[in-house]
DNA sequence: CGAGTGACCGCAA
DNA sequence: ATTGCGGCCACTC
């Protein structure tokens, strides 16, 4: 029953956001995606910035692996904490999404 | 209830 | 490879 979607977007993507394990991120079009709104990529980046604040959005990047503009103490406080999640960020702000792009269900090494 | 906006993504020159 | 522009849909005022 995928009637409930509307509302239930920004919880989704909470959810979904505070599932993400320690050590790994995700993209605003995966989670966009997985939350049935492909599209809504800006929507999820909007979600993080009035969402609830104790989520973990520090490991959430956008497509290109770059850190998000609007986190709280910019980029480089982004940054700081990625690097305290153990995810290394290089000085582009940019983190390696190919190894560090997690997707639900293969949950490897869930290592919480 | 209406309009504006955005922690984005994809494509075109 | 880089730079610029539009679209898309939910959230806030």
């Amino acid at each position: 029953m995928e009637l409930e979607v509307d509302a239930n977007f920004r919880r989704r993507v909470e959810a979904l956001v505070a599932q993400i394990p320690k050590g790994r991120v995700m993209t605003y079009g995966q989670i966009a995606a997985l939350t049935g709104n492909a599209r809504a990529a800006r929507i999820v980046g909007g979600i993080a910035h009035f969402g609830d604040p104790d989520l973990p959005w520090q490991r959430v990047v956008n497509r290109h692996g770059g850190l998000a503009a609007g986190y709280p103490g910019g980029r480089e406080g982004h940054k700081q904490v990625l690097e305290a999640e153990g995810i290394h960020v290089n000085e582009e702000y940019q983190v390696s999404i190919t190894e560090l792009l997690w997707t639900p269900g293969h949950e490897q090494g869930r290592l919480l």
